[in-house]
DNA sequence: CTAGGGTTAG
């Protein structure tokens, strides 16, 4: 076009600053200010989105700043490009002074709440949208739904079903990869595959989804079953399909099969990738846990601590290796250093719903109102476990106590509170979940392998990598985690 | 003609 002399016009600049590289953007930026276009509020409002794509959050809020109109659809680009680069509260502001909202706007700022760690906020929002006179639409159940999977509220996320049942709502392949999501993160695999069979139009990441959902929960078997059916169907695989089949085999044992299933990645052209070190450090911490290599871990810890990868979640595991040995001088090694670097143990919290209301709970938590009850049903646990000769696992406890007292914080754990919470409030013979937000603690794990076995109700326990299914007296994760 | 969605192990 500027080969031929013909002057490109705003429509054009707007058109093509769209999914257009940074350097191109700038090019373009500096042409339409030769030709006179910089105050058109086309114009500006995609430039601001190209620089806040490409996280020159300063360039996009320049621009922005000295537009001289603002329209919903500039704000709502500044907004999203806020969000998109972790400002959340700066796009909230905006979205506050708002005189008039639309649908898209409301989804932004919903969305950006979501897809950085802010889930509840983001269901405040839905609801206030629900107030409001605009109606939600699919974009907005989308990311209402991926809220409900983050924090685990299976009511909210079937009252979110039933709404896009009764308000039109297309059940399209976002929606319904959506609600596969969220019901097999909140616990209800049952009513993941029940979406995943009706739904007509399904794509890689729908089967995605129901491969790694069932992989999360330890049914293995049906993960590899689905795999096949897929490979069958000829739709290819993903990397995160391989996440999902891999660690179904990892979890199950099948050592053999995993091994012709890795490479199969070749067939699919998938490279083997890794994406997140610090992680895989924490990982090969796990294993020195396990296998009580004290020295090694030091060594790791180090490096970690050096390299800036160090958090809670490392410190604590070098902790528990002390304390696994009996070394308390370690323990408060690492306490001292946790201190001195600024990290703070992360608070193991556990939440159950019920009836729409989500419970919180911390260790030795006495703020619930029927606090009481709750105590009371704990000591009546404790009355089974020891009927049952259960002997305490008291090495995994932080601190450098008693036995005793050891014991006695073990008994006030936030996943005991919650299960004791869910036994009072909950008919008998229901299924009790629960959410954490940290790994289970292996004593936990084994007080909710018996109460699943006294009780005769399904546990379903959500921890930070995966889900627990204890039904009489046995894990579906088969003890390995 | 301008803005917005889903899956991710250890």
């Amino acid at each position: 076009m500027l080969t031929q002399n013909i002057e490109p016009n705003a429509f054009t600049f707007s058109s093509i600053l769209k999914a257009c590289p940074l350097e191109s953007g700038k090019a373009l930026h500096s042409q339409a200010l030769k030709l006179g276009y910089e105050s058109d509020t086309y114009v500006q409002t995609a430039l601001v989105d190209v620089y806040a794509r490409h996280s020159d959050i300063v360039s996009a809020f320049k621009l922005f700043e000295i537009m001289p109109e603002r329209s919903l659809v500039s704000l709502t680009t500044m907004i999203t490009g806020y969000t998109m680069n972790g400002y959340v509260q700066e796009a909230r502001v905006l979205f506050d002074r708002m005189e008039e909202r639309d649908v898209v706007c409301w989804n932004a700022m919903i969305d950006g709440y979501s897809q950085h760690g802010r889930p509840n906020e983001a269901l405040v929002l839905f609801r206030q949208m629900l107030q409001s006179k605009v109606k939600p639409n699919e974009v907005t159940v989308v990311a209402a739904l991926s809220a409900c999977a983050q924090v685990g509220v299976l009511e909210s996320g079937r009252w979110i079903h039933a709404y896009v049942k009764s308000n039109r709502i297309q059940l399209n392949k976002h929606v319904g990869t959506a609600l596969i999501d969220m019901y097999s993160k909140s616990g209800s695999l049952e009513d993941a595959r029940m979406v995943f069979d009706q739904m007509r139009d399904k794509d890689v990441i729908t089967w995605n989804s129901m491969v790694v959902g069932y992989a999360m929960h330890g049914f293995s078997l049906e993960a590899l079953q689905l795999f096949n059916e897929m490979c069958e169907l000829g739709l290819q695989p993903t990397d995160i399909t391989f996440i999902g089949i891999l660690s179904a085999c990892a979890n199950a044992g099948l050592v053999a099969e995993g091994w012709d299933y890795f490479h199969l990645m070749d067939k699919y052209r998938i490279e083997p990738k890794i994406d997140s070190d610090p992680i895989l450090w924490g990982t090969l911490l796990t294993a020195y846990r396990i296998h009580g290599n004290v020295r090694l871990a030091e060594k790791i810890m180090d490096f970690l601590a050096e390299q800036d990868f160090a958090t809670s979640g490392t410190y604590v595991l070098l902790s528990n290796i002390y304390a696994a040995g009996g070394d308390w001088d370690g323990v408060a090694k690492v306490r001292a250093l946790m201190k001195s670097s600024g990290v703070d143990k992360e608070p193991g919290y556990s939440s159950i719903e019920v009836n729409n209301k989500v419970h919180e709970f911390l260790t030795g938590d006495m703020k619930h109102h029927k606090s009481k009850e709750i105590y009371r049903m704990l000591e009546e646990m404790n009355k089974w476990l020891e009927a049952h000769g259960y002997m305490p696992l008291s090495d995994v406890v932080l601190h450098n106590l008693g036995e005793v007292e050891k014991q006695k914080s073990l008994v006030v754990h936030s996943e005991r509170l919650a299960i004791a919470c869910g036994l009072i409030s909950t008919q008998p013979g229901t299924t009790i979940k629960i959410v954490k937000n940290l790994r289970v603690c292996p004593d936990c794990h084994a007080v909710t392998k018996l109460v699943s076995k006294i009780t005769g109700r399904k546990i379903i326990v959500r921890d930070r990598n995966r889900f627990h299914h204890f039904v009489e007296g046995s894990c579906s994760c088969g003890d390995f985690w």
